[in-house]
DNA sequence: GCCGTTTTCGGCCCGACTGTTTTCAGTCG
């Protein structure tokens, strides 16, 4: 972590613990605001200290200085210590809660003796929170219901960390084991927003080499008769599975695919005199067919090679033996991505920065997209605000600058509908995000967002939540009646990438392909290394079948409206 | 705690919803 973020996370933390010990509200918005500033200062911050300039920095003043200053030299301020020692370790656990804000923590840790989720649960089966200030029957479902939704998703993780862990373990493996053949598998490499488990591929190496390999990388390693086991420090569960070289790629085809696949794999292996089963496949004769590479295993069974991404057991078999496959997205068909944040609003790089973070991509197109005015927690733009940074794209664009930047904002939707555009100044494109009011009964949500969606042609639907997700519980959308009017009114629907909001179930992202709604792969980037994160929606877009001609953001791009006039 | 003065105190960012009240505090983004 560079010292910009670990100075961050302490007055972050800092922030969160005198709000939990009953601070003035406003010295822990100061903190918090000094965690930003911190992240938007460009230079090196030791350097900045060392020059005693701390202090230059907006939203920094004496007291912070002092605590930054501390921080650098001894990793940790006293003031961290006193409070962690001061409050239960269990409050900020239950401040995470939806619905939990620091002064209901406090009220039921003082009146009640609450300090921790399990504690919680235990008072609201016993009814004990409908007598206590503030609380009534409704809150303690609704606290009964997240800490039963937490539960449930304990062992489920984002496809990010995911995809981390199963890249280091991969790295691990081709590191100590060249010769070996290893790769992805299972969920990870289907690309699922959620995922349980990360498996891995690595035939030619006996397990004990195997696990000697992971030593570094995985906990509680054990090896059991198919597989060495462990676990990534980030949380999933890690198994690799261990065959002999020649059955790699059946190998690799059995442990990546869906139960749902693999049953429709068998079902037409028996149309070939074929059984494939158990990691096997023999001929009419129970001979074994050994495959070394996964195309060839495909290839036995009579079927082009199917794209991991597909394997779902939702017509691509089926597909494959006809011919039919699409041709999916691919990056390269990518030209850039909307919905990127600067400094302007909530991210921590300059438009400058990004634009040039995203020309090193290859990208040719950037679209800025940050918080409309109402979203003053996130220092969201003004019509003034707005226009100035509208001409500083215009300038950019008028000198020749790559990549070509695009006008946005995520505009907030406010009650009925109505997109919080300030009138007057010219955007290429909008970014509908649901606000806060959303929080409502489904079908007042539903018609919301509906209605902003049919605003028109170049609006694009942030956010939307089809089912789950981690982070994201509290929104009720119909989807359907969303894409519905997304389909009339032109307007395209976005796959957020952002590691924690990427919430488009891929199977919407089909519906918005059959349906024919564009679809636009953002990052919802706040700093440059944020803009990688549009694999991860070019992953689920591939999932959801999309080819290069359902994403907007792939060529050609026919509303770029600087290419119309 | 920070900031900016009509400089040493008083304001600090806001709109909407929910569940609890019986007019509003707490939470969220």
């Amino acid at each position: 972590m560079d010292e910009r973020r670990r100075v961050a996370a302490v007055l972050e933390e800092l922030a969160m613990l005198a709000e939990l010990a009953g601070e003035n509200p406003f010295k822990v918005r100061a903190m918090a605001n000094a965690a930003r500033a911190v992240l938007r200062h460009q230079e090196d911050l030791n350097e900045t200290a060392a020059r005693g300039e701390l202090t230059v920095i907006p939203g920094i003043g004496k007291g912070i200085a002092a605590i930054i200053v501390e921080t650098l030299d001894r990793g940790e301020p006293a003031q961290l210590a006193e409070l962690r020692d001061k409050l239960p370790a269990g409050l900020p656990e239950l401040l995470s809660l939806p619905g939990l804000g620091s002064k209901r923590v406090r009220i039921l840790w003082q009146e009640l003796g609450i300090t921790t989720p399990g504690e919680l649960e235990y008072a609201c089966r016993e009814n004990r929170l409908v007598t206590l200030a503030g609380f009534g029957p409704a809150s303690q479902k609704k606290l009964l219901d997240a800490i039963e939704f937490r539960r449930h998703s304990a062992d489920k993780h984002h496809l990010s960390t995911g995809w981390q862990a199963a890249e280091e373990t991969l790295a691990a493996l081709r590191h100590a084991l060249p010769s070996c053949a290893a790769e992805v598998a299972g969920e990870v490499r289907r690309y699922c927003e959620v995922i349980t488990e990360v498996v891995v591929v690595c035939a030619g190496a006996p397990a004990a080499k195997v696990k000697a390999a992971l030593a570094k990388v995985l906990e509680d390693i054990a090896v059991s008769r198919e597989a060495v086991t462990g676990r990534h420090p980030s949380g999933p569960p890690v198994r690799v599975f261990t065959p002999p070289r020649a059955g790699f790629g059946l190998a690799l085809l059995w442990h990546t695919g869906s139960r749902e696949h693999l049953d429709q794999l068998a079902a037409h292996a028996v149309r070939g005199w074929l059984k494939l089963a158990d990691g096997t496949l023999a001929d009419a004769a129970g001979h074994e067919i050994s495959c070394a590479e996964e195309r060839e295993a495909y290839g036995k069974l009579g079927l082009p090679w199917i794209a991991p991404e597909l394997r779902e057991g939702t017509g691509e078999v089926a597909a494959a033996a006809k011919g039919t496959l699409p041709k999916l997205v691919e990056e390269d068909d990518l030209l850039g991505a909307v919905h990127v944040h600067t400094t302007d609003s909530d991210g921590t790089a300059s438009l400058a920065e990004m634009a040039e973070a995203a020309s090193t991509l290859g990208w040719s197109l950037l679209g800025i997209a940050d918080h409309s005015q109402v979203a003053a927690y996130a220092h969201g733009l003004d019509a003034e605000r707005l226009r100035a940074q509208g001409e500083a794209i215009a300038t950019h664009n008028a000198r020749g600058g790559k990549p070509l930047l695009l006008r946005g904002l995520e505009a907030d939707v406010l009650a009925d509908g109505v997109l919080d555009l300030p009138a007057g100044v010219p955007l290429d494109f909008v970014v509908a995000s649901v606000h806060s009011s959303f929080r409502q009964s489904t079908e007042a949500q539903t018609t919301r967002l509906a209605r902003a969606v049919s605003q028109g042609r170049g609006t694009i639907l942030g956010h939307p939540t089809g089912r789950l997700l981690l982070a994201r519980e509290g929104y009720q959308v119909d989807l359907e009646a969303v894409l519905q009017a997304a389909a009339k009114s032109g307007a395209a629907v976005e796959i957020n990438a952002h590691p924690f909001r990427l919430d488009l179930d891929w199977r919407w992202v089909r519906r918005a392909v059959a349906l024919g709604v564009p679809i636009v792969i953002a990052p919802d980037a706040h700093d440059p290394a944020g803009l990688t994160d549009v694999r991860w929606g070019l992953g689920i877009a591939r999932k959801g079948w999309a080819t290069a001609s359902d994403v907007l953001n792939a060529k050609p791009w026919p509303w770029w409206p600087h290419e119309q006039a």
